[in-house]
DNA sequence: CTGTTAGCGCGTTCAT
DNA sequence: ATGAACGCGCTAACAG
């Protein structure tokens, strides 16, 4: 027979207070209302004497506020998103909140279904991590529940409040290099399945107009036809061996590019091995470079020349965000989005051009 | 001015029924008493029409359930731990539970810190992923709060309940290839921090003693001054670096190794990349084999051969037992040991020792 | 400064 | 077969 739980009533009893003394001095309310210091102390040491845990779900029931906030995370097993659902667990912990991350299968089977995640009054409010197809329905749905919600490294194109990279400084930078090393020919390879990717293609092109450069449609690899989530290895092998075909359909032309800018890491060490296939080696005999900053980007050969998305930022500023939304959701200087800072990564994957193929 | 939300007593009006009934039959209650179809189908109609949703606070605070598993998880920014996160969800969602991951830091600051996430009445029950230092004090704590767990892929060092992959078979299968190729000088690589890899030397030394194999001290090459945990990318560029460095070490010896028996595919890839930078060629030259099955063995040259660890399967098993144990906490039958049987991939890293090296 | 009261929204006895 | 009343454990408002 084990012993009940002890509950707030029992150290009322225990310290001969009220109950709602107790609640107050454990709650630490300082508004209005001031409790003896001695009294305080006497309470807070009956607690810890007795071991007191406060139920949470009675709390939140009656403060209509758990202290959790969730993340929802469309792809939690991939690399770049396992690592920001990390970042943004390590950003919660810093400021001493739970932070508990959720799946969301992103196929359109009844949207309703894929929501019960949300609906629940068990967080305060949520991070919506990625890429999420039905953003507008979870953002709406969100609106009416009265959670406040903030996108993370979910594109530019989402509604704010959002934390994200400033992907066309990532783009300018990335440009700006391969043309200082001599490229003009360049080629761009990702799945447009990816709402990112496509967001990539945009910025990559105006990059081009920008120098200049003409972009013919022989040099834009896309492979649409995958599923836009992997849920385990096998498709994740499916989509990179797709890469790496269409890397080197891309390097068979006639007029082959002299460097290929990839959507994301992951294309570009499918387009690594392409090249490798054929024969040919980077960065001699073509440049190659990544987004993201992933640890594939270090672990290839050889190693990748990237934009790095500093996700550790991106995580802490959304969190802080979040929480500031928490406490105040109608304030409308929270309406905001935030950009961070993108850096090139210079490793192995890019050297000048060579004569013969300019 | 929002519309209040709809609770179980707007219902109950608008059926004209009472509270207690809706909430019966909304519950599907078939035990002892019974309710006339054509009012539990008006209570559901009305129910659905007003887009009720059960507050799960409330349901939670008063039957003691929530309906939700928790799982901890230790780097869930790790290729392979975030896969096994991720199924570990999608495990649970086909069985219609939502299950949410939370972190768990393993450096040793107060360990009653580290158990806030277990302490609400939150979870039902808890699937406690890989190695967690604090096993033990996590697993008692759990018991005392009558909530069941299951360790997953965790080693076989934990107690019960628990699923794993069967690693003795792992190895038997990777010795048995091995040998079949003519290896005899095989070496060993791997962090000695990681509990799973203490556990995966010793397997390791056993099956090269069935075998009648010797294994120097010059065969094993670790490195343990890392910490257990890498919480970003940086921490994890360390380690690799380091990995590529002690494989050098290994393949400079003046008697070296054949073969390259690797505690996991991550250190694996970085005797690939030591390899390659001492002009070596695997598998010519030597041959390298990794632990686990991850992503990372597909998009390296020349592809690792390795051993998979079948996460789906293991996740799968988790959830179903933790769920029958969330059930049924007594049932002794529930106190046991998953094993999964693991699977040699055969891929491009591994070739028959040459008479040169023999 | 502290105690009392009234719920939070639901599930579950009982009694009918 | 259904309804009334109670309580889960706690916080908030107000009274003292």
């Amino acid at each position: 027979m084990r012993k009940a739980r002890v509950g707030i009533r029992d150290i009322a009893e225990e310290a001969g207070v009220s109950i709602g003394t107790v609640s107050k001095i454990l709650n630490n309310k300082t508004d209005g209302v001031r409790i003896g210091a001695e009294t305080r102390e006497r309470v807070v040491e009956i607690a810890e004497r007795l071991g007191y845990q406060a139920n949470p779900l009675a709390s939140a029931l009656r403060s209509k506020r758990t202290g959790i906030i969730g993340a929802v995370n469309r792809n939690p097993g991939g690399e770049f998103m396992g690592r920001l659902g990390q970042q943004v667990q390590l950003a919660a912990r810093r400021r001493d909140v739970e932070l508990f991350v959720g799946i969301m299968k992103n196929m359109p089977d009844s949207v309703e279904a894929q929501l019960s995640i949300l609906q629940g009054q068990l967080f305060d409010g949520f991070l919506l991590l990625g890429d999420l197809p039905n953003y507008r329905d979870v953002a709406r749905k969100l609106r009416n529940l009265n959670k406040p919600h903030v996108s993370v490294a979910a594109g530019i194109a989402v509604e704010v409040p959002m934390a994200h990279t400033d992907e066309a400084l990532g783009f300018k930078l990335l440009l700006d290099y391969l043309w200082g090393l001599g490229h003009r020919k360049i080629a761009f390879m990702g799945s447009l399945a990816w709402p990112l990717v496509r967001e990539r293609l945009r910025l990559f092109k105006e990059g081009m107009a920008v120098k200049g450069l003409s972009l013919p449609g022989e040099y834009i690899a896309t492979m649409d036809n995958f599923p836009y989530n992997l849920e385990d290895f096998a498709a994740s092998e499916k989509l990179f061996r797709s890469t790496v075909d269409h890397a080197k359909a891309l390097l068979r032309q006639a007029n082959p590019p002299t460097a290929i800018v990839c959507a994301t890491d992951g294309f570009a060490l499918g387009a690594l091995k392409g090249a490798a296939q054929l024969g040919l080696r980077v960065p001699r005999d073509v440049s190659i470079t990544g987004f993201d900053g992933i640890e594939g980007g270090f672990i290839c050969q050889p190693e990748l020349t990237t934009i790095r998305r500093p996700i550790e930022k991106v995580a802490a500023e959304a969190v802080d965000l979040l929480l500031a939304l928490i406490d105040s959701p109608e304030d409308p200087a929270l309406q905001r989005r935030i950009l961070i800072e993108p850096e090139l990564i210079v490793r192995e994957s890019c050297a000048p051009v060579l004569e013969e193929n300019s």
